[in-house]
DNA sequence: GTGAAAGCGCTAACAT
DNA sequence: ATGTTAGCGCTTTCAC
């Protein structure tokens, strides 16, 4: 039922480790008649080469792994679509297992994957140190991807929160605001320090003082943001935006700023951090800074491929930088807006404008 | 580097086939003294079997592929996830790929999983008739997950969408509305027909009298179902409820509703489908009936495994039933509302709950 | 209950 | 430029 090398060496009259040569591709030097030749029979019996039986002779299996926190995260898909485009463009697949950021879980998805056909691993949001020692038995590449983890690992891509963090704070500079409030992600994030460092280095570059009072702890919840966002509306000299380090809890200040019976941005500007879905369907649409997770997916891949391809060997970690989105919560004129996809499911968006479903 | 059963039977002593009786986990009686000393052995020296020479010979992968429209669209990961959770129960993996519903790709992804190792393919939202024809060639089990398309289809698992358009209107009469608006989704959608039979069928079950006036066209886009509850406001006798085809329409009906000086649920009541993430943090929240996609995606991986292991025949189409969440919306008493989980991204969610992220 | 022999389909080394 | 030989690591006959 399956094609074999052997059928269209019978065919051509060619032997096997020639019909190999033409068929995978290797450079070996073959007269290009007997080349075309083998080419047109495995072409019209449909030859598709066994992948079990060249990734036991080779060693090499084109799949790579990556292991998620959890492929419904909101940020893991995206990072996964960078990583297998990107994978693509060298024949390469991913195979994706789910470690619930459980490092048992994570342990035996490290396991599946030794002994699975891969050739690297790609960590998406997931890797605890109890596993680390496991993956010295895996002599192949791993790269990290992350955002969570505040250790400093080399091969890991990881968005740069510093710089985000000053895209928002300069743009409020931009548009008036003196008295800017920060809301912080909770003690011991990595990306709650870093968007903090931002946050207090682009005041003193704007040649604002940087005020205690207007910095609020958060829990990267809504909850958190809507508290939060409430002290601040107490300060008797009430900030006039608000800075919050994610968007979930940007969206809980601008609740707190209307229950207050104020508006944002007419009162109060305020800005979020993620770019995530709900951000631009909202009203008002909120102003954020992306996390750069599609480019941070390609990013982890290429260092993967080009440590498969080319050798190359260890890297530091590399930042990538997001995006500021201008919409409507920092009150900004219309003119600076950042102009939005359609407001439809991918699916449904790529279905009405490309095609038909088929009847 | 890597340890294989014949170092393993040197050491043991034993022949290579009885090493691989008792490491495949084969039902092959062994002498139960044997079989514990190869074990000890193959765990102190961290055997791991080569999948690639086990396929080769077995003919058997435990892969199965993926084939998806597109891992960011909003379905799509629970729907993986449900496929995942299953198959891994089974010692499975899956091999994800994306097409973005273009036919070109989907061919190239289905020749990739013919010539990849793979025991069966799950089409997820995806599937051209132009690519049905290949798929006669693969004679391996091939599985379909869809909301979308208005083909039966064998051995498909699709949302009874009949059944949950019947949740959400039955609910809104037992808070006495009489008058229930319906905004569809557009023409040639099976779902918006569906959801659309079942609103007609649950008003006469009730005994309530179908109203053409009361149901509007919509697009499956926030603009749609903000024009369509517009032109409901400008009838005469007003509805008092409505029921949008999708969340996002829903979504444009209560800001409709807000613009036209009224308030959602005190003036009429909104209910959406499809159980979106951003249901749950808009204000009011929204009530909604969920596509059942994880369990969908459940479903799925079962036929594929028991077509694998059962060798179960082709199956009649499977509908899977959604539930209903009662929010605020629909103007519900705070009794009965469905209680949700927290606010906060899943991975944040699972780090907070479950532990600290590596230092 | 265990071992000897064979071979899955492919590619790499070595001839010619 | 092509063919011969060998073998990747595993499981499956078939003997005993």
């Amino acid at each position: 039922m399956q094609v074999t090398l052997a059928e269209i060496a019978e065919i051509t009259g060619f032997s096997v480790p020639t019909v190999s040569r033409v068929l995978s591709k290797s450079d070996y030097p073959v007269n290009s008649h007997t080349r075309q030749q083998i080419m047109e029979v495995a072409e019209a019996v449909g030859y598709k080469p066994n992948i079990s039986a060249r990734s036991l002779r080779t060693d090499r299996t084109h799949t790579v792994g990556i292991i998620v926190d959890d492929i419904l995260s909101p940020f893991v898909p995206p990072i996964v679509r960078g990583i297998q485009d990107h994978l693509k463009d060298f024949d390469y697949l991913g195979l994706i297992i789910n470690t619930d950021f459980n490092p048992v879980l994570e342990k035996d998805a490290i396991n599946t994957l030794i002994n699975r056909p891969v050739d690297g691993i790609i960590f998406v949001e997931s890797l605890h140190s109890a596993t680390s020692e496991l993956l010295t038995q895996f002599n192949k590449p791993y790269v990290f991807v992350h955002r969570l983890f505040s250790s400093f690992v080399k091969n890991s891509v990881v968005p740069d929160d510093r710089y985000g963090a000053g895209l928002a704070v300069n743009h409020l500079v931009g548009l008036g605001h003196h008295r800017i409030a920060y809301i912080n992600g909770p003690e011991g994030w990595h990306s709650a320090t870093r968007r903090f460092m931002g946050y207090q280095e682009a005041l003193l570059a704007q040649g604002l003082e940087f005020e205690p009072e207007l910095v609020q702890p958060g829990d990267w919840g809504f909850e958190g943001g809507y508290n939060a966002a409430q002290n601040l509306l107490d300060i008797a000299e009430k900030p006039t935006a608000i800075f919050a380090a994610n968007d979930l809890m940007a969206l809980g200040a601008i609740y707190a700023i209307q229950d207050a019976g104020l508006t944002a941005p007419d009162d109060i500007a305020v800005v979020g951090y993620d770019n995530q879905e709900f951000t631009r369907i909202f009203r008002p649409k909120i102003t954020t800074v992306s996390l750069p997770v599609y480019e941070m997916g390609k990013t982890a891949a290429e260092l993967v491929i080009k440590q498969l391809r080319e050798g190359l060997q260890n890297t530091d970690e590399i930042k990538i930088k997001g995006q500021l989105f201008i919409r409507e919560s920092c009150g900004a004129d219309k003119s600076q807006m950042t102009i939005d996809e359609l407001d439809l499911g991918t699916t449904a968006r790529r279905v009405v404008l490309n095609m038909h479903p088929t009847e």
